[in-house]
RNA sequence: UCCGCUGUAGUGUAAUUGGCAGCACGGCAUCCUUUGGAGAUGUUCGGUCUAGGUUCGAGUCCUAGCAGCGGAG
């Protein structure tokens, strides 16, 4: 049970070496469950955690794709059992509630697209439960997050890249400051999905075959729009071309998010016969601007509330950018004006959305994020 | 009221002047994906304004009606 590859040792040095005490974040899915085992195979002290994040468990995400139900809060324990540590189920419903859905519903109202999953590692993975962790004798938080943490020849920490490049989940972690990170685990860094997978069938896990999850883990149904329907009302409102002419109504601008192109609900095509994008949203006068597609491409923007994901003090240069959570890495330069992080891209990326995060890496490590605030783009200018 | 023009999927438009009604946008579905979007693939989802007539055969030609647009008033 000890020849998986990069388990046992490597994951021990990365907080300096020797036995820890680990909290085992498990969700109840695959990742997170071979993640505790490794911990524990390391030679650890782990103990599992499950979080329970909703009031009302039945009204999350059902079925094999989420992270929050009852079922899942089962699996994560059968899979404890299996590992041989003791368990817990922590309420953190609350938190949860008030840091990352409150927050998900009001910067969708102020015309921005959040993103929860970093709220959520900022805010309750690596902060509510971790403070708590700690205040109980915990070293570290150990979660099946697929990202490394190197340590340098100087004792510094730092977040790397997952070597599976289609997993890689370090952009959602890029949020995590310098202490938060000296308080993490990620086991799962140096290995494929496929492996840590067929590894789970080799533990004896039952959800070796489960499905990935996917999609806002508090949306039960996926309808994303229905949600902040539900909690924001409806506002009606217009939808116009780039020079103000009216081409249909809508329910809520926050039903938008820029970039987007299926669900307009435009009666009419576009003159050119090219589909339209929505360009700008603008929640003071509740109208949706749409556009062509090339008024997308975006090419500089600034991004608030920067953190730093070392101890290396920041340094103005070329990096590379990462906008979304899959893909699209892109050469740009970086400085910090005023606190607020300007980032220059060496290429036009497309459908960027304020509320976004900005993700910046140095080769394979991440140096930082920040919270995209405006954006420029040579084909549209916002009035 | 008269004259002329135009009526083809939800929308915008094609169809060698009589020969299998296509395309685009949209919709839907699947795939992708631990955020929103985007993207890829698929789609007998959806149509000749109505009623007659000519013809082997009509979106196309003829007649009437209806509707819209332009002009005369």
């Amino acid at each position: 049970m000890n020849d998986f590859p990069g388990a046992p040792d490597d994951s021990a040095s990365a907080l300096g070496g020797g036995r820890l005490r680990v909290l085992a974040a498990m969700s109840g899915g695959v990742d997170s469950a071979v993640a505790a085992a490794r911990a524990a195979e390391a030679g650890h002290d782990v103990t599992g955690v499950h979080l329970a994040l909703s009031g009302n468990p039945q009204s999350f995400r059902t079925g094999a794709r989420g992270c929050c139900t009852l079922e899942d809060s089962r699996d994560a324990r059968r899979a404890a059992d299996v590992i041989g540590i003791p368990f817990y189920v922590w309420d953190l419903a609350e938190r949860f509630r008030e840091d990352v859905v409150d927050d998900f519903v009001a910067e969708y109202a102020a015309g921005r697209t959040p993103n929860p999953c970093l709220r959520c590692n900022e805010k309750i993975k690596f902060a509510a439960l971790l403070d708590k962790a700690v205040a109980l004798g915990f070293d570290a938080v150990c979660t099946g997050h697929y990202a490394q943490i190197v340590t340098t020849e100087d004792g510094l920490r730092e977040l790397h890249r997952a070597v599976d490049p289609a997993k890689d989940q370090s952009y959602v972690l890029g949020v995590l400051d310098a202490d938060q990170l000296a308080h993490a685990l990620f086991p799962l860094g140096d290995t494929p999905k496929e492996l840590v997978r067929a590894e789970a069938e080799r533990r004896g896990l039952a959800v070796a075959k489960k499905p990935d999850s996917h999609d806002i883990c508090f949306i039960a149904d996926g309808d994303t729009q229905g949600f902040l329907e539900q909690r924001l009302g409806t506002a009606p409102g217009e939808i116009v071309d780039v020079d103000g002419t009216k081409l249909g109504d809508h329910t809520g601008a926050y039903g938008f998010t820029i970039g987007q192109r299926k669900g307009l609900r435009i009666g009419r095509p576009a003159a050119d016969g090219k589909p339209r994008y929505v360009l700008d949203i603008s929640p003071v006068d509740n109208r949706v601007t749409v556009g062509p597609v090339e008024a997308l491409d975006v090419s500089a923007l600034t991004g608030t509330a920067p953190r730093w994901c070392g101890e290396a003090p920041f340094t103005a240069g070329a990096y590379t950018a990462q906008l979304r959570a899959h893909g699209e890495p892109v050469a740009a330069t970086a400085e910090l004006v005023d606190g607020e992080l300007r980032v220059v891209l060496a290429e036009p990326v497309r459908g960027i959305a304020p509320g976004q995060a900005v993700v910046l890496y140095d080769g394979t490590r991440v140096v930082g994020s920040a919270t995209i605030a405006t954006t420029e783009r040579a084909a549209f200018s916002s009035t």
